[in-house]
DNA sequence: CTCCTTATGTAAATCGATTTACATACCAAT
DNA sequence: ATTGGTATGTAAATCGATTTACATAAGGAG
């Protein structure tokens, strides 16, 4: 491997030149610079991220915390994002949390220690503590949030509208003429599972609909969560002909549940999910979801973190993005087939 | 952040001593290594990786090249090695294949650039030519296949024997009385999905059983290659009573056709996959399928890796993993419900 | 008490880049 | 020809650790 010392002596200049001509070419004649062009492409010369980082305190990684990878939602998001990364110049790291504030302050030493230039939280709203994490943060590393809480509107950060998604998917349920509809939620302390319950509460209570306190049910973001909280609704005196789910994870056991137990999906009993993971489409009957804008919300999150990186001064602090329901044959008979 | 002379001034030794007390703890006297340990602690200093890497050249970091992160097979794969490689004191990074040669290149020329200090290549052969890729590791960065090709042998390697695991699984429709068994594979040139091929062809014929031309299809690895390779075999005029997918994904196509069509599963057909993808539980009827011992391959890889970098003289430089056939209500109506 | 060995600590070089402060060259205007 | 200003290049310092080669001290043997 070739080190700028090389280009510099074979170019008959000064390492100081090299590197400008790296750095800042305007700042050196055409014909030097034509010159030590050559010898570096001759050389395969690249220089040292190591070496540039020690000087430059520059490391150009990102770290990208994130729920498990095993998370088809939090895999589908990280791809987008490590992609958007990449094409800011930058390499992603990721680090994933299972649920543990104990190791999370592990990992926010480790990325300060590293040098990482910049953060992305993924959601971290669910498993811990905004706050806490934030207080980790003494080095002042640039960050940016992706939550759906507004609350955070004052952090850099991308605030989805979920909320507003499971209003809408509550709402799609009732105009296709549901009276019952019973309400599956993430872990008690899931901030985010309450945001969606909310949505949905909401949506009832606009149209009338009563909602008892037998409707509600909750546990973690399993498929057996989900599995036994339908076989729970199936056997009330007043069963629900809706169920909606606060992930797709959730609908798909209630699904499992339903099938397996010969009750006709959507015809006897409706269910909805939330994240628009890719076996959603793939169940039978296809799952009705409520999707967030994976893309846009990665693309937009690149672009912040790389301006405050570059202390270009970021224009808007804080930016709102919208779900969307697709609507399938888990509460549509006549939705068309996705392949 | 404290740096190595701040601790050095005030325990009033050398930055040498310093760094002994870090490196060779042995060669410095008890009291004086008590005296520098009092004052790291009280500063809270940890060496800055990047100038140690400036001097060592060692990052501490392990790339590992995975097939996109959204298949969620390899997700699985990547979380289990990421939680095993961090064991082994090293931070893997992820970079993602999405079947071009070209950025492959790229890829390993960031990865040798950047001064990583291992690799790790998760089952490559299906979408880059393992010889070339090799011949891109021109400073012998330390590697380690993941692979199903027994000829890999020769590098360091782990090799999962799916010809055996596509044998077993047909082994079992046939014990269950299928005569008529199809199979759906992966894209033409998918190596590994040649290898499967193989090993159902072998079962089937020393079964006597006969395989007709049109009880094969290959396309891509997707949901839409499954489904219409279904309904392609439903309206032969012998159609399959079973159908081998050489992976989940294409399973779970197929069954969406049956289902979606009102042919029972597995009454009428009977599908299987390969991967254990944790869908393939959830879907209903949950499908039988081929797993892959994905925390026993993981964490092998990462002793082996961690081995080559620290020259500790790899033990084996190749291992064999077997598979384990899942056998699930898709070909079997009284397999038991897994939750 | 002297000599030799081992134990312990240090000054300085080094890794590979960037950057600061300065030197020289060049040109135009007076 | 002198002056002043810009353009261009360089020597040396620097980032924060590790390591080499050496100095000194301490301890044991004769």
């Amino acid at each position: 491997m070739a080190v700028i010392k090389d280009v510099a002596r074979l170019a008959g200049v000064s390492t100081a030149t090299v590197s400008k001509v790296i750095n800042r070419p305007d700042t050196v004649k055409g014909s030097t610079r034509a010159k030590v062009q050559d010898i570096m492409r001759q050389l395969d010369y690249t220089p040292d991220p190591i070496a540039q980082g020690m000087r430059t305190k520059r490391t150009n990684n990102i770290a990208v915390l994130s729920a498990d990878i095993r998370n088809p939602f939090f895999a589908e998001l990280y791809s987008s994002l490590s992609a958007d990364i990449q094409k800011n110049g930058f390499t992603p790291i990721l680090y994933t949390i299972e649920n543990k504030d104990t190791q999370l302050s592990d990992i926010i030493n480790d990325i300060l220690v590293s040098r990482t230039d910049g953060m992305v939280f993924c959601f971290p709203d669910d498993y811990v503590d905004i706050g806490k994490l934030l207080s980790l943060n003494n080095l002042n590393v640039p960050f940016v949030l992706i939550s759906w809480d507004i609350q955070n509107s004052k952090y850099p950060s991308i605030i989805v509208d979920v909320y507003d998604g499971m209003h809408d998917a509550a709402m799609h349920l009732i105009h296709q003429g549901h009276k019952y509809i019973a309400f599956v939620g993430g872990p008690e302390n899931s901030r985010i599972s309450k945001e969606k319950f909310q949505g949905y509460m909401a949506a009832l209570k606009e149209s009338d609909l009563d909602v008892p306190d037998e409707y509600i049910c909750s546990g973690d973001y399993s498929l057996k969560t989900g599995y036994l909280s339908a076989r729970h609704y199936m056997h009330l005196d007043h069963p629900p002909t809706a169920i909606m789910c606060a992930n797709d994870i959730l609908a798909i056991g209630c699904m499992k549940y339903l099938l397996n137990s010969g009750i006709d999906v959507p015809k006897k009993v409706a269910v909805s999910g939330f994240d628009n993971i890719s076996i959603a489409s793939m169940y039978e009957p296809a799952l009705t979801t409520v999707s967030i804008p994976v893309s846009g919300i990665s693309s937009a999150c690149a672009e912040m973190i790389t301006d405050m990186i570059n202390k270009k001064g970021l224009s808007k602090t804080s930016l709102l993005f919208k779900t969307k329901l697709l609507i399938r044959n888990s509460t549509d008979k006549d939705a068309p087939l996705e392949l």
